[in-house]
DNA sequence: CCCATGACTGTTATATAGTAACGTGGTCCG
DNA sequence: CGGACCACGTTACTATATAACAGTCATGGG
């Protein structure tokens, strides 16, 4: 079994540093597509959230916006949050009350998110048969599916070889 | 469109008194086969949980737990969630940060909760289709999907009419 | 019966997460 | 220039959750 082989989960032994530049460049285009502004902070923070395919805390993000040079507070950490969720660049894991940046096209799109338990990283799809059957069984019980990101937990295939 | 004949959605216009009682025996005797102590404070905890189908907040149940005699603090509350939440007795909606009675079997199990954005009232289905596709979307990437409950936000029949 | 034990609850303090409100500074356009 | 707007700074605060330790209480074995 290799799990290098695995486009879905990225850990800690593939080349991170262009998944950091490719997430960075995408933005760059798709904000200045749409006249969003990438600010110096935005774009700190999502290069912060971008070190690696874990969750990143609010705190922790501030915490590494302050260790270099001024010093900013929470707002500055939540505002900048709410552009990049409110533009897709990033979505928030509510089980975690932390954030990961989204590897998909930005832009309100549906997606599923596989949390490992075990080690955190997230592998996020967009399926449409999982979006499908939702809109089904939402019909049935004459409710409207929002566009939305459904969180899914359990185990990546490294986790589960290490227990 | 009869709202009332909508078996899923539990609006304020039912005799809620019904879901309660039969809420708070179902638990009594699952606890005791099982020789789980649902004691006085957990009790009286499910019961405001249950005063309504939609989410109530950790500090609100607090408050209600205050008015009437002795004060209690914040760990009394989340130590009988977390025996609820154990036992599947309630569920926690992590979009909410709050917490809502568990209408089906008690005891581990898979559910997708339907979050109405308007109202807050949360239906419960477990519906073998999802968590069948789950798995199905787990396995295509490695990933072995644990019991959960999955989080649908959307609007509810009700809601849509109003809108 | 008594006390040892474990489960439950009380109490205080603190950690973590998020927001309100208002002031400041820069930028763009008329 | 000057006003309008947006981003950011700053302070203070609210909301959510947990750590750590002390008391209480039922219960079963000696």
């Amino acid at each position: 079994m290799n799990t290098e082989s695995d486009a879905t989960f990225r850990h800690r032994d593939h080349d991170h540093s262009a998944c950091v530049s490719e997430a960075l460049e995408d933005a760059d285009r798709y904000c200045a597509q749409r006249g969003l502004r990438l600010t110096r902070i935005r774009r700190r923070v999502l290069e912060i959230i971008w070190q690696g395919h874990e969750p990143v805390k609010a705190y922790d993000i501030l915490d590494q916006l302050n260790q270099s040079g001024r010093r900013s507070a929470p707002p500055t950490v939540y505002r900048a949050l709410d552009f990049l969720l409110e533009a897709g660049l990033v979505h928030r894991i509510d089980s975690l009350n932390a954030f990961v940046g989204c590897p998909l096209a930005p832009g309100e799109h549906s997606a599923q998110l596989l949390v490992c338990s075990g080690c955190e990283t997230v592998a996020e799809i967009d399926d449409p048969a999982i979006r499908g059957i939702l809109d089904q069984i939402g019909a049935r019980h004459g409710f409207a599916v929002e566009p939305q990101t459904v969180e899914i937990k359990g185990l990546c295939e490294r986790c589960r070889g290490d227990s």
